[in-house]
DNA sequence: CTCACAATTGGAAACGCTTGCAGATACTAC
DNA sequence: GTAGTATCTGCAAGCGTTTCCAATTGTGAG
């Protein structure tokens, strides 16, 4: 590091005005070995007058910890994967850890070359994989790196992840209309995305699929539209769905919470009224749900981020113990949005 | 780095297979420095089937170049500073570049720790700084950090800014509204926050009021509200404004697009027409713009980061010429939001 | 064929830290 | 007092690269 004046300021200047060895001035910063009481106190204040911080990349070269963790997302763009990113970096900075992002992007050429070349630069000590669908490759690839990986969002074969069961949350979500005595139900559906990421949007139609089958209620094919996850594409999909001069359905499950959103203003426009005319559900906790009366399943991603990290840094700390893949609750918020059906009331 | 079973491969195991010196190796993959194309092919082929990706830390340890650059923003989860993020990142990641980020959060504290600690860490080549308002003992310590660094929504003395100039965008967007024959018009202002960030919402604000001035309209009290930046922020106190028993403005000009957009649902929930009942304009090019019918101004932040990024590799890789501080020129979007107002109908 | 000079190469010294080892010092129990 | 431990300290050998330097090889001109 660099004093006041450019100068670079090494251990080595810190162990000389300390009157002390450079070895007792590592294990004095570092906590790690004996320091007599003396000694730390003199190090510590000749450190702090130099204005010392201590070269992390020959520490990271001397002693193989890096404390730098890599987070892999497909965006930082999107509501879920940003709120993500704070709960991970948050929990890093105040830890002391520098976090380097790769942000992968639509490109699956992005993500090979972060899987084969950036994580392979020594300088990770675990990484944060965020809603990737790895092909089973990519995992063996990611796994090659030879660091700890929690997965968040998506299974990883052979790492810890944190993860919502979408199948159980999409049924749950279905239920609740049907409890209202909705039975004209739509989905909105996420289409597949990043070029992979289709177990998600799978998984959540599947939920509701089953719900629908224990009902009774055959699903209309019409009323299963897949639109990306976006809010303006489901903005469009739902005017479109409720425009129509089809039957227009009484509920709708929508997929995520931004496609929920984008529906309740597709349905605001058409001049219909949430939820007397049109029930609407999703599911994430998106920031916005409040303001729109969203009824919701709310799986806190910041927390979850801020888990993940957890556990990445409890595993490298007490070098040890694996930590254990979890399923996150999410939280049921019943808002403004669904209601009993017209027909009903 | 590692091979597939998961043992470390070094410069050395690639100089041995390859029948060279590991100072040729060093030169044949880094480019610098003459080697025969025979040793080069050598080389190459040798890497290639070892696997080998050199350890950045020893490299970085080594040249004194570390290949990463720093990315300090305020926070990820607004859509301002996700898409600068998003367009720094992508360039980095295809110029080879790792990323670090510092996402300081709301506290001063963070902000001052990454300041005096981790930028200091000696791993990186530059930083991009993001809407950072800082003090001067601030910027100090950020210039203290003895490496390039390239400013984006702020202004930081002496390093090299991209940004917009918010005065005169602010009173172009209040001349777009005095222009269609609009009179009674409401500033949604933004309110510090970061604990800084003042300077950005009051040069909009006073563009606003410079524009007003010079059509010889006074500002009423009453119609300059000062809210945060979010659009729900923006919605509640677009409520009041419009919902009150006192006279209604007949056009807003909102100090950003999530504050434009909040403006237009509270304006919609209360049974106002955008824009026959209300225009509102806003500035900044937010994704969500196009499916609200958002006049905008775009200062397509996506595209600034990747600028500041650029100007910061250039600066680092043809060492030299500081780059020059640029205003970017946003683009007026006009959509459905504004209209000559009713009165004048 | 020789010479001057350019291109290529390897040896080895950094880069700034950590840590194993062994010696020195301090403490405890007899 | 002594022996036996536990604590503290410094030396020096790494960590995996890059790059200076000197030595070697190759090239073109004369």
């Amino acid at each position: 590091m660099r004093d006041e004046s450019g100068v670079s300021v090494s251990i080595r200047d810190v162990a000389q005005s300390a009157g002390v060895s450079m070895a007792t001035v590592s294990r004095a910063l570092s906590g790690r070995g004996n320091v007599s009481e003396r000694s730390r106190l003199r190090v510590l204040e000749a450190a702090e007058s130099l204005g010392f911080v201590p070269s992390y990349n020959a520490s990271s070269l001397a002693s193989g910890r890096t404390r730098n963790i890599g987070v892999m997302v497909p965006t930082v763009s999107r509501w879920f994967f940003s709120s993500v990113l704070e709960g991970v970096s948050k929990t890093l900075l105040e830890a002391g850890y520098d976090l380097t992002l790769y942000n992968t992007g639509e490109q699956a050429g992005n993500r090979q070359s972060v899987l084969t070349d950036f994580l392979r630069r020594q300088r990770l000590d675990g990484v944060v994989a965020v809603s990737l669908e790895l092909s089973p490759k990519e995992v063996a690839q990611l796994l090659r790196v030879g660091r700890p990986v929690v997965g968040l969002g998506g299974p990883i074969e052979g790492a810890a992840t944190l993860h919502i069961d979408d199948f159980a949350v999409a049924r749950l979500a279905t239920e609740h209309l049907l409890g209202l005595g909705h039975t004209d139900i739509a989905h909105l559906s996420g289409t597949a995305e990043f070029e992979r990421d289709f177990a998600l949007p799978a998984n959540r139609r599947l939920g509701f699929e089953a719900a629908m089958a224990d009902a009774g209620i055959p699903v209309r094919p019409e009323w299963l539209v897949a639109t990306d996850f976006t809010i303006p594409g489901a903005h469009q999909a739902a005017k479109r769905l409720l425009a129509g001069p089809a039957r227009r359905p009484s509920a709708i499950f929508a997929a995520s919470d931004e496609m929920a959103i984008g529906a309740i203003t597709a349905a605001q426009q058409l001049g219909l009224h949430v939820p007397y005319d049109v029930s609407v559900v999703g599911i994430d906790g998106h920031e916005l749900g409040g303001m729109f009366g969203l009824t919701t399943f709310d799986q806190a991603p910041a927390r979850q981020g801020a888990d993940a990290a957890r556990m990445l840094l409890s595993e490298l700390e007490s070098d040890g113990a694996k930590p254990q893949s979890r399923a996150i609750e999410p939280e049921f918020i019943v808002r403004t949005s669904t209601a009993v059906p017209r027909s009903l009331r």
